[in-house]
DNA sequence: ATACTATGTGAGTATATAATCACATAGTAA
DNA sequence: TTACTATGTGATTATATACTCACATAGTAT
């Protein structure tokens, strides 16, 4: 049984990843590398209700991945830390092996 | 709007992230980085319920995270690749920024 | 002031996830 | 064969998440 210190630790470290672990915030994610955007327009991008990326939005503000400030009338999020994009090679990396492993089983069929 | 395939990647991205966002689930591969473990020792090791770790290790497989194997009675689990463990200095480094924001904020006060 | 726009939030619903318990199965050992 | 152990799975429940709609708020513009 991990320690109450690594178990918290597990704790920060999940909510991190479970806040990047759905398309449509990696979408915005993706979305952001290339500069800060409003609501609006990341709203449009995604193509989902303006409401809906509103929520996905805080939610990875409360993980610490996107830093917001306002600019008049609208709100501009952006990353926090250029060091997400990190995730994109890990997970790639993970998706590679699955690849490599799935032409294994080919040869063996 | 993005394109279909990268909407794609998306989603297989996001099911490693998510796969990876439980503390139970970080525990889980934490312990696995040592080596090679049976469901038996990894539920003892985090201290929950046999069936419970079954099913999250049976996750785990699904997005391509670990491996299994029989071994007599036990099921032998492991990690499929050593790259998931650059999850945890990616978690890590989004951990560090939020520290040193909060520092940043407490000057302030 | 009024009208308008961008954003966020409450309420409700639908779905997904997590956990527990009981049981089934597969392999081991005698 | 029987008894035992490790694992996985069905059923259930509790909780969390995602989404939509309607509305409230904050700032802008006239």
């Amino acid at each position: 049984m991990p320690d109450s210190k690594k178990r918290l630790l597990f704790q920060k470290q999940a909510q991190v990843a479970q806040a990047i672990g759905h398309p449509l915030r990696l979408a915005i994610i993706d979305f952001l590398k290339d500069g800060p955007q409003c609501v609006c327009d990341i709203a449009e991008y995604i193509g989902s209700e303006r409401s809906n990326v509103s929520r996905h939005l805080s939610l990875m503000v409360s993980a610490g991945i996107l830093g917001h400030h306002k600019k008049g009338l609208q709100v501009i999020y952006e990353l926090k830390c250029p060091c997400i994009l990190d995730f994109f090679s890990c997970m790639s990396g993970v998706l590679k092996q699955r690849v490599k492993d799935d032409k294994e089983i080919l040869k063996v069929l």
